[in-house]
DNA sequence: GGTCTGACCGGCG
DNA sequence: ACGCCGGCCAGAC
């Protein structure tokens, strides 16, 4: 939705990724995770999953974008190091009823949610 | 203005 | 089964 991005092209014209990523995120259900590759593929670029985490990196400021919900496709929290107190991620996901056990999310396929088929 | 890195993924050896 | 390499996009030095 939205992307409107008021046709100024002088502002910040490379940000349509980055503007997917975060809305892709902010959409994730609460109680439920994604992966990198998961957002990538819906926007069509399966291949730039790295660029999916770097959205993150801008993303992490935001609280609206909930990266604590987003992981690798291992399940495992890999940008848990890149939060306030790296223990904070694992225990936003636990308090989001998420059982998590040594940064690896528990029942991570029952509790994966891809955008591609959600969407 | 060119080069490297970065919270990844998938394929190949 | 494990390890390494290439690929995509964008930002920082």
């Amino acid at each position: 939705m939205k992307s409107k991005k008021t046709a100024k092209n002088n502002s910040k014209p490379t940000y349509n990724f980055f503007d997917d990523v975060f809305e892709v995120v902010r959409l994730i259900p609460k109680g439920r995770v994604t992966s990198y590759g998961a957002i990538a593929k819906y926007l069509g670029t399966k291949m730039s999953a790295r660029m999916v985490g770097w959205a993150m990196n801008a993303a992490h400021g935001d609280k609206k974008v909930p990266a604590h919900r987003v992981v690798n496709r291992n399940g495992l929290l890999t940008g848990k190091h890149h939060f306030s107190p790296p223990s904070a991620m694992e225990a936003q996901l636990k308090k989001e009823g998420i059982k998590v056990t040594k940064d690896k999310i528990q029942n991570f396929s029952d509790r994966f949610w891809d955008p591609y088929l959600e969407l």
